[in-house]
DNA sequence: CTCGTACCTAACCACTTGGTTATCTAACCT
DNA sequence: AGGTTAGATAACCAAGTGGTTAGGTACGAG
């Protein structure tokens, strides 16, 4: 699979953002990460693994902990593949490509 | 399933992302839509199904066409949340960052 | 009316996903 | 050495995904 899409697939869980967002205050163990979720821990291994693989996260070993960091790179793709949308979603911008269709077609 | 997570989900496969690059050029049929492709119609209808949930396509109805248009409006929230991680993949804001939590830890 | 075209639905298949429980390793603390 | 804690792995399950083929509907053309 791609970067992109592998990034996209990461990110269509809301139990994986919420993971990216608290680890944008700093590193956390794999304990403090489960904490605020009311599934258990291999499910949140199992998450972890899919932002591991990603590239979202990177993890160290610490004794008997395993703290994961955020690695934010990908997520340039990410906006940089959104930003070329910009255009079509903001409305005057919809307009004027309109007009510039028009135009051409009446050329 | 949240928006967000429908439309991450919905981007995470290359074929989609295709269909939405395509329609940045205009609107267009099922057919047209397809000929990219070496897939069936079928698995092609699963493909804008998913964007139309997704809220990211439009779908009119003309004789015997079903012609499909861009609607980027979800697209914004992506751009949106990945934008709030702009600071983490800029390395000179990480730096940043990281210099403005020494400061909170010796103060 | 009949034929071809565009498209959808239904049924099926292999594979993945998000979750579980049970079991294991590794490290720390008495 | 024994017990506790952090975490991973394995095996399993229900549901979803991406693809297929077969068959149905709706429309336009001859």
């Amino acid at each position: 699979m791609d970067q992109l899409s592998a990034t996209f697939a990461a990110l269509a869980d809301p139990t994986r953002r919420a993971i990216l967002a608290r680890l944008t205050e700093g590193p956390a163990t794999v304990k403090e990460l489960s904490e605020p979720f009311a599934i258990s821990g291999p499910a949140i291994s199992k998450h972890l693994r899919v932002l591991e693989k990603a590239g979202l996260i990177t993890r160290g070993r610490e004794a008997q902990w395993r703290p994961c960091q955020l690695d934010a790179t990908p997520l340039k793709e990410v906006a940089v593949w959104a930003e070329n949308y910009r255009r079509f979603w903001d409305a005057s911008y919809a307009r004027l490509d309109e007009l510039l269709t028009e135009m051409k077609e009446t050329d």
